[in-house]
DNA sequence: TCTGGAAGAGAGAGCGCTCTCGCTCCTATA
DNA sequence: TATAGGAGCGAGAGCGCTCTCTCTTCCAGA
């Protein structure tokens, strides 16, 4: 004899009441007296009744979950838990449905079954999906099976976008460092492919042309051994280096241990400033100076969006980036 | 006129078979000709229908969500983003998931609402939950609501538990200190009130005892700053001090970048072992030698779990931590 | 030519809820 | 005392699917 799952059934029998009272009763919906109410309260208490959500969204018609759909292209799916960009975004929709009824789904995928993902995630959605590193193609494959779809941070017209304003971030952080009387300034991008490494660069150039400066840089792949080895190439290619900008803090981190191991002090010899203001740009010794991304508001901004459902092709939300200062250009910072 | 969003019997019109060959079309089954499921794709594709999941899920009964619940000590459910746990659980739950079609749901709340969001996740939930985070006399509440849920890290007898074996592996740490000729061991531990903190304080009183060591300690906020602070202390006590064990990375970063601030070489002056293996260690200048915690495995390991449905009150798995040098112990150890 | 079985397709019964509609009874007002 | 109005409750119709059961073809084999 099976031990089916108790149903709304059950506990307005126990409860000598019909369906329809008990589900008022439950759902504290006017008409049902308090007495009713309590012995309904009771037989669901005894019988251990969890109302099932399919028959619910069904019934009701609600639906209740946004998906957040992240590309991973490291194939090992362990990998994104190491990316300081993905908890903040995580975080960031989660205060957006705080309050409302609405899940958060969360869906994972290597680049090399982002397309079946896609589908099926476009398929089962029901409010709409956040894409975070979907490539412009995918996420317009995702836009024409659901139009309920913000990318983040990464362009893919027309889908609709949150986007921070990367080009002048990057300008910014350069600026502070030749405020502070840097010269020799270096830089370390982000891989071309990527949209918003391809901004910080062209940020990077503003400032290189508006300042007269030279053009000194090289790339990471957006990952601390990325940063240290392009800091360790421009450092023996340009010993004289005394200012750096970096295009994610995570290369920054790395950047900054290049430099600490080629005997530089951090700011006397060499002032850093990063990019995303993430656990990386805290973590490093000395911390580092940064432009704060504002991932989390971002996340917010497109999951209320979804929530709202007025996205229309082309949609655009746009943030600025602050610099926040620190140690690694500020002698005078505060560590703590 | 509202325009509705199309059904299977919209498509199985337009494609003149009836529903249940529809049904059949699109799911793959057998029973439907070739040409019967190309007509059906078409009319699909045309008509853009989507199956409604909550239908689908009542009808075939299925239930395909497991639920992550985590409690935020912070008030502002914006703070977990930046927390390098966190990401490695979904990473983890995400591979255990991957090939089957349940999804991952994400539930985070502050914990002066936990007890709500205990009740209404435990209500919803289908396959099961994993609690990250969560007080015992909550774990307890949820698992008298839905028997199936595990607990991450977070003792709560009888709930059912995947643990990293704390004790031991501070005592290895420790152990790793004292065997590189470190005599003058200190220990930051975490707030006493944590499970964690409090096996890895025993760990370190074990071989306190074991090598007639001075038991050196304070506490950090398992934070940056309070590992910052708890560094200055100690520091400020005991000026001869030639290692630290540090009950997290996160504090362990903080701790480094007091130790440089005092003038302490790392590892020269004084040798740090961190416990986590989280991006903290890494981005720490040097890299942390730390106490891997194999955060992946361990929430996989629940995932899984709850998917074969073998939980009984009582059950436990417990996962062994290792130790990872680098160049905070080991001076010769690559940074890259 | 007849028969058996497989393949293709439709009818219809749910899945476990919500929600509208209408009935009954009780109380306040004329 | 007659009646309107409201509160409490039950009947029943879905919500959009899946899946079983049944019927109809159609073809291989005797």
């Amino acid at each position: 004899m099976r031990h089916r799952r108790p149903t709304i059934e059950d506990v307005a029998r126990e409860a000598g009441v019909s369906r329809a009272t008990a589900s008022r009763a439950m759902n504290n919906l006017p008409g049902a007296s308090t007495a009713t109410r309590a012995r309904v309260a009771r037989a669901a208490g005894e019988l251990g009744y969890r109302p099932d959500p399919a028959a619910r969204a069904l019934a009701s018609g609600r639906r209740t979950a946004v998906d957040l759909l992240v590309v991973n292209y490291d194939p090992d799916l362990v990998a994104i838990g190491g990316h300081p960009y993905f908890g903040r975004v995580i975080a960031g929709m989660t205060t957006a449905l705080d309050g409302t009824d609405v899940h958060l789904r969360v869906h994972v995928t290597p680049l090399d079954r982002a397309a079946a993902t896609v589908d099926s995630v476009a398929r089962e959605t029901t409010v709409g999906a956040v894409l975070v590193n979907v490539t412009p193609d995918l996420a317009e494959r995702f836009r024409r099976l659901c139009p309920q779809v913000v990318s983040l941070n990464t362009p893919a017209p027309p889908v609709p976008l949150v986007a921070s304003e990367n080009t002048a971030g990057a300008y910014t952080a350069l600026a502070h460092l030749h405020r502070i009387g840097r010269r020799r300034i270096a830089a370390i991008h982000g891989p071309a492919v990527n949209a918003c490494a391809t901004s910080r660069r062209a940020g990077h150039l503003g400032l290189v042309a508006d300042a007269g400066l030279p053009d000194l840089a090289d790339r990471g792949e957006f990952t601390r051994e990325g940063g240290y080895r392009a800091a360790a190439r421009l450092l023996a290619l340009h010993p004289d280096l005394d200012g750096l900008f970096v295009a994610s803090d995570l290369m920054a981190a790395g950047a900054v241990q290049a430099l600490t191991a080629a005997g530089r002090r951090i700011p006397d010899d060499v002032a850093v400033v990063g990019f995303d203001d993430s656990i990386a740009a805290i973590c490093s010794n000395p911390p580092l100076s940064t432009m704060r991304l504002p991932v989390e508001e971002m996340a917010a901004t497109a999951t209320r969006a979804l929530l709202d459902g007025d996205l229309a092709p082309g949609w655009l939300s746009g943030f600025p980036v602050g610099l926040v200062t620190r140690r690694s250009t500020d002698p005078a910072a505060a560590l703590c």
